[in-house]
DNA sequence: AAGAAAAAAGTTATCGATAACATAGACCGT
DNA sequence: ACGGTCTATGTTATCGATAACTTTTTTCTT
């Protein structure tokens, strides 16, 4: 007890007795063992578990970057795993978590099967849903409205004078936030009364690839679309591509957008037109959160991380 | 016991008792405690660790990518952790894992902290070492030598008959690996005559940016160049994007080469020359390599994953 | 110096899965 | 019916940290 007393840095011992235990355990290279730790006390561990929905993405790099320095500085360690974008995949990995006995879990998105929901409702654990915001949390969320930024792009490419818009889209499995975008960017260009020309949405991983093609099959289809608002700023990019390919100028002949705020957006030599994500501060604010609850403080339900539309060179 | 066996799905009980405990299991909605399970047990846990670099880098997503699958296929979680390219953050974050008692360690790059490799040597835990091939290995190693690329990359630009070339890195902290490419690099154009001329490596993370105010620093010195090489892809892109902004013409008057494999590279205008690194699969080889070590499976003390130098347009 | 109070150190029980061992029951051939 | 063999089930001890409690030692007060 003295030892276990003296390693977490309570009271209850002499300094002579501290320098002692410090100097055997520094000896014999002695590693306490969590598992036990975490096994044996009522109280939570100081592991996290995170999901998101592929490890591939360059925005859920930063997220998880976010997430990583946050916990890292407050003493929690970081179990990750991918659910490509399926409900039942992140619950198998949520199970899993689960039988790690975590003090807490960081989900993304607002969409989760029955049973994932009802296990963490059952277990009580801290959950924090990140990237998509919802107005009833399974606990907490750290997010924006996809919807919104699709209606807000939508606006922007009507006060830019575009008529004919299209959407370019992978939504992979069921990228629901993808879609949220698309829908709110269809509902805001209806409302303007230039309601969306067409969507082309591939099946396949939004990429630079994805993005010149879908480009290139939705203008065989309406070569009079005047912008095309792409799912993120990769196959934004692809689609650039394509009109330098094709000679078709940007923005004069076809505008561009994208979603995301990808570095490269920036330095394109036209500046692309995007929404830039608080990436690496929605994940500090989601680890943060997540602590918060642990130590009883009060924590906001829904916390709204801003987004930012950057009117570039492309439209 | 009877429960244990029948959730392990062992032997030694009818098919009357496994169903009655799958359904009491259902009922109660009862979930397994691994902690106890991997606390008691003086076998190996379900528990791999894996530290790269910086979680926001394209390619090491890709190989945790490549992780995540076959672990998760083969009933592993993962728990990761970022250096940033220090070693001492590294042996931190080391400690941390081993504490959780994990049946093995995935790290990047070959150099490490003498406490690390003491660490992991006393614990006799299975450690594979990626991206950058070490001769001696704590255990395995899985993955290629920048030095061969830096070096390969030289000798294709001397022979497509470049005499001046330079190069601009982003050599965050130590790293040791895009070193080693500019080692490889310096000494092909050494060996073939015609030196390195010049090399800008700034302090700063090698994105698109880094690569833009790098070319333009490097140019401003050297206005002669005839070819740049670049730490990575990013970092090329932001290279062309000056000398498009400059008016200079690729490849007539300068070449660009990168490396990495970005996707995006091979959708530019001008595909980009550049080396792919096959990052999934060194990821999968990694996990793979980890696992066959714990069921007992002999297992090459180093796989060579080989890169592959693709000619673009830009040389 | 005696006794109270505080500090330091020690003891026991606990968490849940499971290895190792023990027992109960079924089934067999003779 | 009896021992032998096999299968199904049960019992005990264990892993390491630590909460809760007890005992020992030190310090302080009058």
């Amino acid at each position: 007890m003295t030892v276990s007393r003296v390693l977490r840095g309570g009271s209850g011992f002499s300094d002579d007795t501290r320098t002692r235990v410090m100097q055997v355990a520094e000896r014999l290279g002695y590693i306490p063992n969590r598992l036990a730790a975490a096994f044996g006390a009522e109280q939570a561990s100081s592991l996290v578990g995170m999901c998101v929905p592929r490890l591939t993405s360059g925005l859920f790099g930063h997220v998880l970057d976010g997430v990583d320095r946050a916990l890292t500085r407050l003493g929690f360690q970081l179990m990750i795993g991918a659910n490509n974008h399926a409900t039942d995949e992140e619950e198998a990995w949520v199970r899993q978590l689960v039988s790690w006995r975590p003090a807490g879990v960081i989900l993304s998105g607002r969409t989760h099967s029955p049973g994932t929901v009802d296990l963490l409702r059952k277990t009580a654990l801290p959950v924090v849903e990140i990237w998509d915001l919802t107005t009833s949390p399974i606990d907490m969320a750290v997010g924006f409205s996809h919807h919104d930024c699709g209606a807000e792009m939508g606006l922007h490419l009507i006060r830019r004078g575009r008529r004919r818009a299209g959407f370019v889209g992978a939504l992979a499995r069921a990228d629901v936030m993808g879609a949220a975008r698309l829908d709110g960017f269809r509902a805001a260009l209806a409302q303007a009364g230039h309601p969306l020309t067409d969507a082309e949405v591939l099946h396949d991983a939004p990429g630079f690839y994805a993005g010149y093609y879908g480009m290139e099959t939705l203008l065989s289809r309406r070569a009079n679309l005047d912008a095309v608002y792409f799912h993120n700023d990769e196959m934004a990019i692809g689609g650039l591509a394509f009109c330098q390919a094709r000679g078709l100028r940007v923005p004069e002949d076809i505008g561009i957008a994208g979603w995301g705020g990808m570095e490269a957006a920036s330095i394109l030599p036209r500046r692309l037109t995007t929404t830039m994500v608080p990436t690496t501060a929605i994940g500090k604010a989601a680890a943060e959160a997540l602590v918060a609850r642990l130590t009883g403080a009060m924590v906001p339900e829904v916390t709204v991380v801003p987004t930012r539309l950057v009117p570039g060179e492309t439209v």
